[in-house]
DNA sequence: CAACAACCTGACTTGCAAGTCAGATAGCCC
DNA sequence: GGGCTATCTGACTTGCAAGTCAGGTTGTTG
């Protein structure tokens, strides 16, 4: 079975999150990486090609989850059950992903250097019609005058932060 | 005049600002901090000891104003004023200080792996105090019940995130 | 203007972490 | 069990960024 390749790649890749999570891209070190996973640096560049690859699988790992958090945005619904959903969508992802999510955060803050234009363009996407959902509702008098990009910016401010700390 | 002096550490801490809050301490480079200074890097050696130790002065010129701007909580009055007045100071601080700002938050994200243990008491103890203060306030029934970490901990989140972005 | 200190700088040295490689070992299929 | 591939690994090489230094220049003070 070629199963040893997975569980390999899944014990570096948890490694790696902890560790990009905790020190940042550039202060982590792949040695330690290796450590932690329990393997020998070579390995690491067995199955990952480069620090930088490594790195890019972690932050891949939390794109897809983040997009899906943002799903019921894309069904119909009263606004207050469809920003109670994805509430709890991004709190659940913060719990079962902490440390690929700290370090999407980091990410994100230095300007998403390692993210690739696609990944960029998708999420700015996403965002976008988020904010116009929230817009609509509040055109429809659905619900309060605030301004969307100050309600996504807070809701993503305090399930970030709950991440983080 | 030595204000020669002054002068040159103050374009130093500037760039480094700019530089830590971009990058992170690991990743930023002491030439380019020099270059951005317009300064040749040994004069940035000259300055300040090593790199940490310009890091640490980046740190330090934002934790006295951070202190200050829990001054509200140190004398008395009314909770709508004294919230007021320490959101008002916590986002002034982001605005004239982004960068030191950026910096500190990355600082405390990664465990403050570069904070004197003297500092970090510091920092603490304020928000120990401030907690306890919004907790006297409940109990005299001046405000709502809330959860006081959580409470302070959405202003950071959200004054935090408003620098940072 | 002399002498002393503060400041500046190009050209080094050094250490460390990324990345490589040659050869060993283990799994798998016939 | 023989041959083939996948996996593993200790011991390298390499490049880059931190930090140094010897000797210059500029300012300052009597």
């Amino acid at each position: 079975m070629t199963s040893i390749r997975e569980r390999n790649r899944e014990l570096i890749l948890r490694a790696a999150s902890e560790e990009f999570a905790d020190k940042g891209f550039a202060a982590s070190k792949t040695s330690d990486i290796a450590a932690k996973a329990g393997v020998p640096k070579p390995n690491v560049y067995y199955y990952f090609k480069s620090k930088e690859n490594l790195y890019r699988e972690v932050l891949e790992s939390i794109i897809e989850p983040l997009l899906e958090a943002s799903s019921p945005f894309n069904q119909p619904g009263k606004p207050a059950d469809v920003l109670r959903a994805y509430i709890r969508s991004k709190i659940r992802i913060s719990r079962e992903l902490p440390f690929a999510s700290k370090v999407f955060a980091s990410e994100i803050m230095h300007g998403a250097p390692h993210l690739s234009a696609d990944q960029t363009a998708q999420l700015n996407a996403q965002a976008k019609h988020n904010i116009s959902c929230i817009q609509g509702w509040i055109d429809q008098d659905l619900m309060a005058q605030v301004d969307p990009h100050h309600l996504l910016f807070s809701i993503w401010a305090a399930t970030q932060t709950y991440a983080d700390f």
